[in-house]
DNA sequence: CGCACCGTTGAGCAAGTTCAATCCAAGTGG
DNA sequence: CCACTTGGATTGAACTTGCTCAACGGTGCG
């Protein structure tokens, strides 16, 4: 459904079907904004690897993601890519200064998300503080985030990287200790700073050392005492 | 003035000259908090490498800069240290998710700063969906400068990180292209995710390459166009 | 089946780090 | 006032981590 056509033929379709979906108990009214009765988000799918927003695009909409993984990053000239934020269910994305996208959204897996109207969310935070306390707080989270990305990419090793990144990804998914990755290599790489090569031997290094097991490729297993003494602080 | 005293006991004693500085003119009521009438700042003053505050601490203050320069960091227990920004004139930090600093700020050079109390401005916030906004715009601006300098430490090599921070500092100095840097190599070195080593051989290369011109250490005269060229995008 | 993509592994290389020496300017104490 | 110390900066030489280039196996799909 829907990836053929625009957010923005999405959104007209969806209007007639708002009171059904404002209804209390159908799952779209938690969370941020949940306070908001002019704020209804349109249901909208994404197919894998499918283009989201693109850098210095306008920036009309904002998602949440509802299933499946979104990634944000910035490309170099020269195909360098730094991927700044892996989004997963729950997650809001695709705020930014100005009125344009400064990084490039796409669809990790199939995903379907809710989009909003940006500038009703905006002139809903002229007007109500709450709202405004709400963006403000979701982009100081977002800013914690980016800084503690900073000092991984700074100051840590190979090892250090892919340890903190997966007792990350683990806790965004329960806790439990095994998962199923939902990004490639290539993306894992572009996220903590390295090449996808190294990616893959840290894995193994990792798994010799009995810190985690890996099977089919993208399934996990952690030993998570022994990842987090790789991190160390 | 201060350094020896508390920002708390300075804020007592400069109570009763609240009055005097509240007056228009005063140059304590210019940009974010202008319009909140309550939020004045108490001037105060740091020592060359002083802390200002510590990781782990209560955040109890905002600051914003008057003269001088500031930089925030995070350290790892062995010692390894990411700065995440350097504040120069007017540019306020402090501001934390929670209650904690979760870095920490030392001045580095003597420095004088505005203090406020965050408490206040937090409750503000709650009131004034403008105040709320202007928290919200300021947190965005740094998350884009979070995520900049997140591109510049996963993907950029040690010429291009230093001459994308040149430009970027000769820009916070006016653009004038001569200036004397604020920080030590050290400083230099832990923002950008490099060793003081790197840092002066790549400035010495950049001078070769006549992209710059270095006097007494911390002059620099930056040839901007080719410093440009060197961080191309 | 054949192709494309993903992941893994090996060998050699390069960028940046580590260790060490030296220089210089600015205190500091005799 | 000068010897001595201290901290910042630069440079050289050896080393290490992670990168590049290359080959190969598995899996899914047209």
């Amino acid at each position: 459904m829907g990836t053929k056509s625009t957010p923005r033929s999405a959104l007209a379709a969806a209007r007639s079907r708002a009171l059904l979906r404002s209804l209390p108990g159908s799952g779209h009214r938690t969370g941020l904004f949940a306070n908001c009765p002019d704020l209804i988000g349109t249901p909208f799918s994404y197919a894998r690897e499918e283009e989201i927003y693109g850098e210095g695009e306008e920036a009309e909409f904002v998602y949440r993601v509802v299933e499946g993984a979104v990634r944000t990053h910035k490309v170099l000239s020269d195909g360098r890519r730094q991927i700044t934020g892996f989004h997963l269910a729950d997650s809001l994305f695709g705020f930014e200064q100005g009125d344009v996208h400064w990084h490039t959204a796409e669809a990790l897996s199939d995903t379907r998300v809710l989009i909003f109207q940006r500038r009703p969310i905006e002139r809903a935070a002229t007007r109500s503080a709450e709202v405004a306390c709400q963006l403000w707080s979701m982009a100081t989270a977002n800013l914690r985030d980016a800084q503690d990305l900073t000092l991984l990419l700074g100051r840590r090793s190979a090892q250090e990287r892919l340890a903190a990144f997966l007792i990350e990804v683990d806790g965004r998914f329960g806790g439990t200790g095994t998962f199923a990755l939902p990004m490639t290599r290539r993306d894992i790489a572009d996220y903590l700073g390295l090449t996808i090569e190294t990616v893959s031997r840290t894995f193994s290094q990792l798994e010799e050392d009995g810190a985690l097991r890996r099977a089919n490729g993208r399934q996990v297993t952690l030993h998570r005492a022994r990842l987090r003494h790789v991190v160390e602080d």
